[in-house]
DNA sequence: TTTTGTGAAGTTTTTCACAGCG
DNA sequence: CGCTGTGAAAAACTTCACAAAA
């Protein structure tokens, strides 16, 4: 059955909120508990939950423990997932220092630049080298995933070399341009600029009908 | 009327496409071009336009200038909006360094940290204050947009202080955690770790089905 | 002829409401 | 009794298909 993307993104919520209350020692929630403090209707955290089986008592509510574990075993991967930063600039270094980026389940093997100074060093152990070669060093290492933070006028040659009869199957893609690719590889967008103006654009419409 | 927040979205996009078109001369677009170069069918593009008016030319397109002048429009702001910079860690920094962030419409005025190296200097000729003062400071320099960039663990109270009586009206959450505003504040979450576990998921989907 | 603008149809996602079970 | 699980209804969003205009 396919999973909507909205429930993923849930998914994770849920998961994360889960590790916290498990933290905190609770050992009981209801969907109801878990939609107000994420922000979501109690029915529809029961909805995304049953997709993956009965997993709640009902009269209850949910085990704490038992459904962290559930959702861990629907977000597992097989394997590690091997990860290259594309450009290693302002917002490529923030990314490499982000902890959430470097997990059981994935971890950053590789970083390319042009930047001289850069290539041919290491940051947070993990080498740097010359954008050049990305193609080369993404097969050797058999890089899966990139995650692209590169200045929008180079995005789409970047990702083309790349993905040139390597084993790339994804893209998180950081940088504020859309990239064609293949349609066998995957890309998230994470764009900062249109979040921001989506806000700003509601916080106008807000303003104007008061 | 209510305009989707993905067509918001889109409404941003076009906007930076045709931005890109009138640098590289081109005159004229239409909607099916639009809709190749952004992975968006031509029926979407024309429909997320035709909210506000009839803007092209039946048998020739969109006039890029014309349309690019329209969107500009869409997409104004009372005024410019200001911002602060809650957290001036790996991401701040990165998000501070980020020229997307400081246009004509919008720009980050002061930030807040708990680094006594930081509080008290400046960073891009930015002031940076003690959190400890966020709240008076937000509201003294009028403060209605904020970003925030701090850890989960204290995400909660530092939106619970800044929200206090100040002008605050958005906010743009980088902290992977979901926060609890009263009804008239806006927020939009950027949750780079959800957007790579939904990479992940869908990743482990197709290879499990293939 | 080409390409827009748009009702209508289709699809997806969310919400409701209640049966079912502990 | 309380809370889950889930069909059915509602809402939201996208795509189709074609009339209308240049």
């Amino acid at each position: 059955m396919k999973i909507a993307e909205a429930t993923v993104a849930r998914l994770v919520m849920y998961h994360r909120l889960l590790c916290r209350l498990n933290d905190e020692g609770q050992r009981v929630v209801s969907s109801n508990e878990i939609g107000e403090i994420l922000g979501v209707k109690a029915s529809q955290v029961r909805k995304d939950l049953s997709y993956f089986g009965e997993i709640g008592k009902r009269g209850v509510g949910y085990h704490v423990g038992r459904l962290y574990d559930h959702l861990e075993e629907i977000l597992s991967t097989p394997g590690k997932w091997k990860m290259a930063l594309v450009g290693v600039g302002h917002l490529g270094s923030a990314l490499l220092g982000y902890k959430a980026f470097d997990t059981a389940k994935y971890g950053i093997e590789v970083l390319f630049d042009k930047d001289p100074q850069k290539i041919g060093s290491e940051m947070y152990g993990i080498p740097c080298y010359n954008i050049e070669e990305a193609r080369i060093v993404t097969k050797e290492h058999g890089i899966q995933i990139i995650i692209l933070a590169v200045p929008p006028g180079v995005a789409q040659e970047c990702i083309d070399t790349v993905l040139q009869d390597t084993g790339v199957k994804g893209i998180l893609n950081f940088s504020p341009t859309s990239i064609i690719v293949p349609d066998n590889v995957l890309v998230y967008n994470v764009d900062i600029s249109v979040e921001l103006e989506k806000l700003l654009f509601y916080l106008k419409q807000t303003m104007i009908n008061i």
